[in-house]
DNA sequence: CTGTTAGCGCGTTCAC
DNA sequence: GTGAACGCGCTAACAG
């Protein structure tokens, strides 16, 4: 027993499938009795348009997809609930997939999802370097809007002036005494990451502290990494006395290390950590971080992808820049002086 | 500039479409040289099939659908990596909706997906006695497989055997001397709260405790519940020595609570929590969790759906309870005598 | 207001 | 091994 289709419909109503189809989507007007009909029969028969024969007719999905490096970060929730409110509203839905951080798995996903599946596509890359990423990225031929990425081609794109925060975060480091501030953050190969290394040298540079290479660890940006990089960097005596995350992930493992290592914050050492998380907040003592506003992101997110679908066509890309802030909370103290 | 066709294709390698369509999928065997030409053209013309033209024909999307009461939660994050990684090898891909927790979106997503998106469903409903939801999900003609819920229909089920899991919790609090043992715990109308209600009430009468109803909070599985019974709860002076949070949202808002209040675990309170979750394990202290295994849930998710897609069809429904341990940290201590 | 019909892009069944 | 033709379910354009 096969789904009833509009023609099944229009048999049991006692109409033309024009009919039927008109009262689904309300292109025209239909008389009131008709519409009666074609609704006691589509409840009867159980009907539902098929997506698929709609989507290749209207060319159209009313989908957009969200492709994420890794779900597991808590930041993506908050951005994807406030969009998805804003999508809604519009008609759309939003659907989450997960990359992973494994780019092959993102390759993947973007000739998937491609192929007429969404409508439009907000992206976390990966990495912003390889090229097999930046193949499939530019083969998609639905608006693409990147999230804290930057490409080498023109796209519209939501970004987080992390350097300004991590100079806020040195600044305040500095001003309680630190000089042998570390840097745990993304690689090279995403904005995230050269943005944090910019601040954090930019700001060391005003304060007249020399730049050690050995203090700053980059890499992905998970868990794994920021625990192994801890480890490394505070299990050795000659530790530094400040650690800023730069990334939830990170600082995630870089927790397990510390408490791994018996550390207490801030009188062993003071972190920095990045996002508002629960983690963040409800740790003891609370970590100071370099918070996103995720309200804002996914506000933009929902923003830029309504105008790309709806606003006119050709209205060239669009690039924003949002605020990052320095929540001060217990996990920094005053430098013991050795 | 339209995207290319199989036509174009085609004629771009001077081939029929039914070759291009052999060539694409390998149902039949084409001669080298075709092969090569076409794709080659596929290359040149950057073309890439219509999901939609090909879902039409084949009546099938090789995509599955994971409707999530609350993206926020993180057990869900590693439950869809695991469950995407077997999908994955299948040559399915998992996508994640949120539903919010509003019954109304569950529905508007159930309909959403169910025409024709995805060849499979797994869910965790917001509530299993909504009307409507059971409507939809009634409706739905893909297979479903329902996450840690129970309708009174036969549906695949994936289910947690909360209420041992808190016979034990309660097991070891009364060992440790507790006597007034509260909970907050999800509603009635969703299985998890039914099964930690039944538990809690199971363990107090072996003990012969006597059940308080004004110990019982049960309600939505939000961090704001959460927040509030425990505010609720902790803020009088004849406050409970021990907290049972049943879910890890539950215990986020709390753990808020416990903090704002200034009790300190577990000299002022013993609390053990849901699941092992970042939150949890890297609190100070530690707190005592009762513990699913997410890597083996993931796993049954992704079992269950591929029988149920390349199995023989009517072989009945599967259900399966998967055992929860309590893992004992640092939340809980013996209780202070009055 | 309603019925009819031509494709949307593809997979597949026939003939060859 | 290959090509032509049909139809999947639907929307939109047109004719009434």
């Amino acid at each position: 027993m096969k789904p009833a289709t509009i023609k099944d419909v229009a048999l049991a109503a006692g109409v033309s499938v024009g009919s039927v189809s008109n009262v689904i989507n309300g292109s025209r007007s239909v008389k009131a009795g008709t519409v009666k009909r074609v609704k006691a029969a589509m409840e009867k028969l159980g009907y539902r348009p098929s997506a698929a024969a709609q989507s290749m007719r209207t060319r159209s999905t009313r989908a957009v997809g969200f492709v994420v490096n890794d779900i597991s970060n808590p930041i993506y929730a908050s951005i994807a609930k406030e969009a998805e409110r804003l999508l809604n509203e519009q008609g759309y839905h939003l659907i989450l997939v997960d990359s992973d951080n494994r780019p092959g798995q993102e390759v993947e996903i973007f000739n998937t999802l491609n192929s007429g599946r969404v409508d439009a596509l907000v992206a976390t890359l990966s990495d912003e370097q390889d090229p097999n990423i930046i193949r499939a990225l530019k083969n998609v031929d639905v608006p693409v809007v990147l999230l804290d990425r930057e490409v080498d081609f023109p796209l519209d794109s939501i970004c987080i002036d992390y350097a300004k925060g991590l100079e806020k975060a040195v600044n305040y480091l500095t001003d309680l005494g630190h000089e042998d501030i570390a840097l745990i953050c993304g690689g090279e190969n995403i904005r995230p990451g050269r943005e944090c290394i910019k601040g954090y040298r930019a700001a060391l540079k005003k304060k007249e502290i020399s730049f050690q290479q050995a203090r700053v660890k980059a890499g992905p940006l998970t868990a794994d990494f920021g625990y192994q990089q801890a480890m490394e960097l505070l299990s050795r005596p000659e530790r530094p006395t400040a650690l800023i995350c730069g990334g939830n992930r990170i600082f995630a493992g870089a927790l397990r290390a510390i408490k791994f290592l018996g550390l207490k914050m801030p009188d062993n050492l003071s972190v920095i950590a990045f996002d508002d998380t629960e983690l963040t907040a409800l740790s003891s003592p609370e970590i100071t971080v370099i918070a996103r506003d995720t309200k804002e992101i996914g506000a933009a997110v929902g923003q830029f992808i309504i105008r790309a679908l709806e606003g006119e066509k050709d209205a060239g890309f669009q690039n924003v820049i949002l605020s990052a802030e320095l929540l001060v909370r217990e996990s920094c103290a005053n430098v013991k002086r050795k």
